[in-house]
Order: C-alpha cells, then sequence, then structure tokens
DNA sequence: GCCAACGTTGGC
DNA sequence: GCCAACGTTGGC
C-alpha cells in the first residue's frame, strides 16, 4: 500500500466540499500534467492513502486523509466543451487525463500547516517533493516514513 | 532536437 | 499583486 499526497486549491474543491458529496466520495478530477497523470493512472491503487493538500490559501496545508477507492479511469471532464478542463485533445477512444475516486477518511482538527512541514526540511522531511522549491506537482508520492512522521505532527 | 516565449502554479 | 520556477508549445 502506497502513501501519496494531492493538493487542491481549496477555493476550487476544499476538504470540507469532499466531506459534502454523497458517500464523501469523489473522483480527483482536472489533473492535466502528464507526470501526475502517469500516478493517477498506472501507479495509484486501491488501499492507497493520501494526504489533503489545501494550496494557494491562507494557511497552506494537509488537511486531512483521503483513501484511494479504485483505479485510475479517464476524467470525463476533459471531454465535456462546456467543461473548464475540456481538453480536445483528449478523446474517449484515447483518453489523454485520468482520475481516481477518493474518499475521505478524516480531517484533521487542526491543519498541519506547510510552515510546520518546513520546520523538519533538513530532517525528517528532506525529500517531501512538496517542500522543494518550485514544485508544482499535484500528485506526489509520500515515502512511509514521511507519512508516519507527518502523522506524528498532528 | 534545441530553445525562447508563453502560460500556469503557488508561496508570499 | 508579484515573481520565481516550471511545463508546454512551436519555430527553426
Amino acid at each position: 500500500m502506497k502513501h501519496w499526497l494531492l493538493k487542491s486549491e481549496p477555493g476550487t474543491f476544499s476538504i470540507d466540499d469532499l466531506a459534502a458529496r454523497p458517500r464523501k466520495t469523489s473522483a480527483w478530477d482536472g489533473v492535466r500534467n502528464y507526470q501526475a497523470r502517469n500516478m493517477l493512472r498506472d501507479s495509484m491503487k486501491k488501499g492507497d492513502t493520501a494526504f489533503f493538500y489545501h494550496s494557494s490559501c491562507a494557511v497552506p496545508g494537509i488537511a486531512g486523509i483521503v483513501s484511494i477507492v479504485g483505479n485510475g479511469y479517464p476524467d470525463a471532464t476533459a471531454f465535456d466543451p462546456k467543461h473548464a478542463h475540456y481538453d480536445p485533445q483528449s478523446k474517449p477512444s484515447e483518453p489523454r487525463w485520468y482520475v481516481v475516486d477518493v474518499k475521505l477518511e478524516r480531517k484533521f482538527t487542526t491543519v498541519i500547516t506547510l510552515d510546520e512541514l518546513r520546520k523538519h526540511a533538513d530532517s525528517e522531511l528532506k525529500d517531501l517533493i512538496v517542500l522543494k522549491r518550485g514544485n508544482r506537482l499535484s500528485v506526489t508520492p509520500v515515502t512511509k516514513k514521511e507519512w508516519d512522521f507527518i502523522l506524528s505532527l498532528e
């Protein structure tokens, strides 16, 4: 079982938005980056867990935990000309973009902030991708050690 | 295949 | 709003 970190702008889709969905489950859609796509399509598996990270907001940080409820499948929003994430180059016969379904497992009582994570950027979290400068990837792997350490910060 | 220009991300 | 960093595009 692997661990991941998924970024979302809470103004667009927050952990509370996920909590409000039926069965607290939603497709993680709109990812338009090949590296992230490959992980959604090929690497993420049912039973994996991921941190739900809030980016581009007042207090960036990890807001809770989701589980991956199934393997990747094509992102339907790419097929819809009226959708903001429409991509005419992605066709149902040859899909370019993928999603996984995620289910909210737990919302932290307080966000584990980016500031807090950075305090360990030279030690336990020195390889955490989200702490690397210039990092923009919205889907990143998290090692078991990083996962356990971050949970101990809650 | 190179690389400049452009658009986007995301912290501040 | 600013700007550094990055991915993608397109001309050559």
